[in-house]
DNA sequence: AATGAATGAGGCTTCATTCAT
DNA sequence: TATGAATGAAGCCTCATTCAT
């Protein structure tokens, strides 16, 4: 039994003008990831944010603004990070895309950012700007990135040739779907959870690696 | 593959209500995954199943019914179908998983099932039903019948000995990418369409299946 | 001690297609007029019209839609329907300004017309469009209607030499202002009622012909 | 008019708060008679006060007793200037009433005060408090003064026996339009803009005294 | 006294669903 | 059975007002 007080009790106003933008877009990002973007009231992403309705829109004009303030906000940095992470690499092309995924694997699966994959997947087609956006500047840095190794390990004889691009996808495909699994299926309660997404990961890239290397046969016969 | 003339049009005034169903079902596919459920109005799809906004309800109680049978009807029989396609195949376990994945691709990216699984991303989290009915029904029988394949060729000695879930993933996870990416950037107007799908699913396949084998000069022998 | 019924009983529904736009405008119009456009509710307007909210906009798309329609609605036909009148009549200009104004005004005074002149007056500023409307269906005729008529006058010596624009405001601004009172300070309760305003514009226009007269001595001199 | 350099313009930063509530109920005026009060943002009076938002609440509690200051504040004073102007003059009730409405139309109609008609036309019937006040030291001390004179004038045989009230709004009425005029299809864009509005209320106090003199003879030897 | 961030009631509009025809 | 007019709950967003700074 609470002491019972008659006037509504306002919860008390705090002014954290610098702070609220990314509050708000965190709260965004996993409400929007969680339930779509149409199905997500856009109260609720103010209240989890911890403000009033009335707030959201000190900050960003409309729902749609928000969403593309989100997805926007945490792609482009992870691209970049990894790209300066593996310039001026020297070794095997192998080991570097090891280090590259497991770098790149490393900031995402276990951020938010992994959310944002759903979001876009889920959100393009009603939203044509994230398209280009995201093409822009997701997927053809990437995709670049990625490319490049792999093209170096072919000119230099570690890898057999093959399709470039559909090797790219190769490694790349089983990290989003993980991403979208985290937020999709394996959200779900009863999951017997799919064993550890690191672990698979690592294994991924190995059982791909290992499919990539030139034939010691072929090629010991080609050199001989 | 089309059958040109043959198809028995019928006549649209007399559209018998027993295609009602199905039609609706078609219509509401196409919709929900391309704009989502929460986005897509109950009204368009009854206008793309050619029929007034209240008959669909003549069909379905409510448009989540409508979502659920949607889910449920196409992707059971495709699992059910390539579960029969492999039974009492005799053959190395490498060329029966090329075969699986080849069928089941081919029934799957071309035709609108490929949209359920972006359907399946994006709404269970919304509608628990959906996810405890599709890892009955669909993941765990395809993780079964792939798991199956893949443990065989371990205890023959065929591929060499590796976690058998994760492999399953490293093979399926990129068809299921290919599907969703279908039906989200790749819907998205001005795309450089990333190569043939069904090359690089084979090319994948492959990669995938040379990074398992037991013995890479054995296998090179096996292929010389 | 009505009978109680726990179902919450839902009014009749009516399907009367035909007759709703016009009940919209009316109610509109009268709502319009008394409170102004933005502190109408369209709630209230639809309830004055007897549906639901929703169904106004299933005959308007919003409710600035909804003012446009109200307001071209009325006023142009009326002043087709004067300016037919006016035609191929016979006689003084004296008399016919009479007929002229006692016709507008019987049809206009006490119909709902009357609130136009006052929703017009409040919203041109904010809906450009209804100024470029108003000019062209009612400013315009109606000062050419009556226009020619003082400038015939003119040219026969009936009426002295005179502006004949502002001529045509002082016979009209009057009866508009009429028209505005009704709506606003004489719509508001204890109020001595200002004269019969039938009365008021007959000897209104009285006055303005009687000062309109050609001088009698003057002309005379001018014959003589 | 104007007074070019003498203005003692106080420096902005110590703009003394007794100019607030005057600088207020401008910026209040202009607004409400151009958007109407509904439609007015608080913030917006205060933007174009010079001042935020919050500071208008430290002068008047809420936008509505905004309203109220602002009708208030214009209308007496101008009818107790007249009425002192009117007091005690010698000649003819015609000059009179020209000079009345001269000087009336002078302070009037450039001056802010002409807004004030349109703001108390479009709010009184939802702020009944403004109506009596309105009635109470506008209408009825301004139909009183010239309704004196034209009384006057008829008792003394210089008009002829006609309705008083009627009479006064004949003279008043397009005064009062085309103040109305002035902030409504006046202030829109693309207007020929109709003759001069000081040249219009000459022309029409002229036709009117025309129309009220006894004897047209009589008064064309006055003229003469 | 002045500011402007924060609040939340309230209005416009949409759309799933119902039901008279 | 099929239709589509009608309904009203619910969501987006605005803005008068409050209050911490």
């Amino acid at each position: 039994m609470s002491t019972p007080v008659a006037t509504p009790t306002h919860p008390p106003r705090q002014r954290r003008k610098e702070a609220r933008p990314q509050e708000l877009i965190d709260a965004a990002l996993e409400l929007f990831a969680e339930k779509g973007f149409a199905a997500t009231r856009s109260e609720e992403v103010a209240a989890r944010a911890g403000v009033a309705k009335g707030t959201l829109y000190l900050y960003y004009p409309s729902k749609e603004e928000l969403l593309k303030a989100v997805i926007s906000q945490r792609l482009s940095s992870e691209i970049a990070a990894v790209t300066e992470y593996a310039r001026g690499y020297r070794g095997s092309c192998d080991s570097l895309l090891r280090e590259v995924f497991t770098e790149w694997w490393s900031r995402v699966f276990d951020s938010p950012t992994s959310a944002v994959f759903k979001l876009v997947i889920t959100e393009v087609r009603n939203f044509p700007d994230i398209a280009a956006f995201y093409r822009g500047a997701v997927v053809e840095p990437a995709t670049a990135l990625v490319g490049e190794i792999v093209e170096r390990g072919i000119r230099s004889g570690e890898f057999r040739p093959i399709d470039v691009h559909g090797t790219v996808m190769s490694l790349v495909f089983p990290m989003i779907m993980l991403c979208l699994h985290k937020h999709s299926l394996g959200a779900c309660a009863p999951a017997t959870e799919m064993m550890d997404p690191h672990g698979f990961i690592r294994q991924h890239v190995d059982i791909v690696l290992h499919g990539l290397r030139a034939d010691p046969s072929a090629s010991a016969r080609g050199v001989a």
